[in-house]
RNA sequence: GGAGAGGUGGCCGAGUGGUUUAAGGCGCGGCACUGGAAAUGCCGUAUAGAGUGCUCCUCUAUCGAGGGUUCGAAUCCCUCCCUCUCCGCCA
């Protein structure tokens, strides 16, 4: 969400930053609805606090010894009567009022970085870096999709998914199973390690968790939601973990908090139809280790970087190679204000395919959240900055190391860096 | 699912219609005392919004949430949410 007091205090400046991801966010009606909300607020305060002060003398009267009936106490009670009915009229329209600025609020996305590149959508994005060419498979247009090779070797199940789900499910069998779970314990290991702090959460949240993200309410055909209770299934451990801290006001010493999740994932993928049909990159269900970050905001810009090494590590570790991708504001994730994409090579799409995405959201979901830190010796309390980042999607990692470590003999290699968590180092059919 | 208890500041906890302007304690900060400290004493310690006031001040709101009664509600009434205990079911 963004700062209210700031859309007032320099309205161009922010729409001019809005105007970058595209021209549909408009912040008048806001402005205009906040300055007559405010008018009705100091007329309002004004009578309660007259209204208020008659009570009081009321009190003072009756504490005296004048009866409650006496006509000098009847007399004023007329008066806040008045007042009251006022009040009664001024109420409801600010009330109103104020749902209608929080709604508008919470559609707006927030403000992209000054340094986030601009442009239309994702053939806009810019390069940053590009890391493992020299792991690049030779001949790779021969080699099969991992979808092929995983059924192959009967580790990777589509069709009984549908039969026990639907479509955009994967059963993982055998060794499937096991380099899943190798895979997680991996990540988590090496997250650990790089000194995050690893949470279980559940994956069934609330809506007020949702909102406090961002995925709601704009986004609420993205996720599936439980038909007896104000319960959905968590699309990122990004949810349940940021919002471990929603509502809290956090000791300014308790920062920097870092948490690393494994979880499952659930998404719709509505409006994705005929797009990654086939194999592990599209899935209404997949595994994430997911990095979350809570940082005091002058600390975020360098946070987001690390954030970005730590998501790199991995794929370094693995040796497959990446490249890294700066979204640019038409791409940029609603929440965000700058994000860089990891694309790891799939021989199969020959192209890069986003494998993490790193996100720095500014305050815009500690606002939401209602997530704040305060300073000894300082008087009020100010929003956290929150960051999070795959590290990784399990998934896409398994289509990668199927297709890049894939053998002429139809066998796959597994990455040295999982040896130690398998029993074996090639996958055979079996 | 059934029955009961409860939700008050950073924390504990008192408070059944009007000096509650939320007691008291703990914690935290400052000062005094001290060679220094402990102990003790005194003072201060919420958040948010608004205001032609800007290191100060004023007003408003906030005792789980939302309504209602009343001149006046932490306190009375209604609805909802959540937590805990016991029973049932259950991995």
């Amino acid at each position: 969400m963004l700062d209210i007091k700031r859309i007032r205090q320099e309205p161009e400046v922010v729409q001019n930053l809005l105007n970058r991801r595209s021209s549909e966010y408009q912040i008048q009606e806001i402005l205009d609805l906040n300055e007559r909300q405010r008018q009705l607020e100091s007329a309002r305060s004004r009578l309660k606090a007259r209204s208020n002060e008659i009570s009081k003398e009321i009190g003072q009267k009756i504490q005296s010894g004048l009866s409650p009936e006496s006509e000098q106490v009847q007399k004023i009670k007329e008066e806040s009567n008045q007042i009251k009915q006022q009040i009664n009229e001024l109420e409801p329209q600010e009330r109103d009022l104020k749902t209608q600025i929080q709604n508008l609020l919470l559609s707006l996305p927030n403000l992209p970085s000054e340094s986030t590149p601009v442009g239309e959508d994702e053939t806009e994005n810019v390069e940053v870096r590009r890391w493992g060419d020299g792991y690049l498979p030779e001949n790779s247009e021969k080699l099969l999709p991992h979808w092929e090779i995983g059924e192959k070797l009967g580790i990777l199940e589509f069709s009984r998914a549908v039969k026990v789900a639907q479509s955009r499910f994967v059963n993982l069998i055998g060794m499937g199973a096991a380099l899943e779970r190798a895979l997680i314990r991996f990540m988590l290991d090496q997250q650990i390690a790089a000194g995050y702090l690893e949470v279980m959460p559940p994956v069934l949240i609330n809506s007020q968790s949702l909102t406090g993200t961002g995925q709601l309410p704009k986004f609420a055909e993205e996720s599936f939601q439980c038909n007896n209770d104000d319960l959905w299934l968590s699309p990122t451990a990004e949810v349940p973990v940021t919002n471990l801290y929603r509502d809290e006001v956090l000791d300014a010493s308790q920062l920097p908090i870092y948490h690393c999740a494994y979880t499952p994932c659930f998404r719709r993928e509505a409006g994705s139809y005929g797009k990654d049909t086939r194999g592990l990159i599209r899935l209404h269900q997949f595994n994430k280790v997911e990095l979350v970050k809570l940082v005091r905001p002058e600390k975020s810009a360098e946070e987001h970087e690390a954030i970005v090494q730590n998501a790199e590590a991995i794929l370094q570790a693995l040796k497959l190679p990446y490249r890294v991708m700066e979204l640019c504001t038409g791409d940029l994730g609603f929440g965000a204000a700058k994000c860089y994409d990891l694309e790891v090579w799939l021989p199969s799409s020959q192209a890069y395919r986003e494998i993490s995405s790193c996100s720095n959201f500014t305050d815009f979901q500690a606002r939401r959240a209602n997530i704040r830190f305060k300073q000894a010796n300082k008087k009020g309390t100010e929003f956290v900055h929150t960051l999070n980042g795959s590290g990784l999607a399990i998934g896409r990692t398994m289509a990668a190391i199927l297709e890049n470590y894939q053998q002429p003999d139809g066998t796959v290699n597994i990455p040295e860096a999982l040896h130690p968590y398998l029993k074996q180092t090639v996958i055979r059919e079996s």
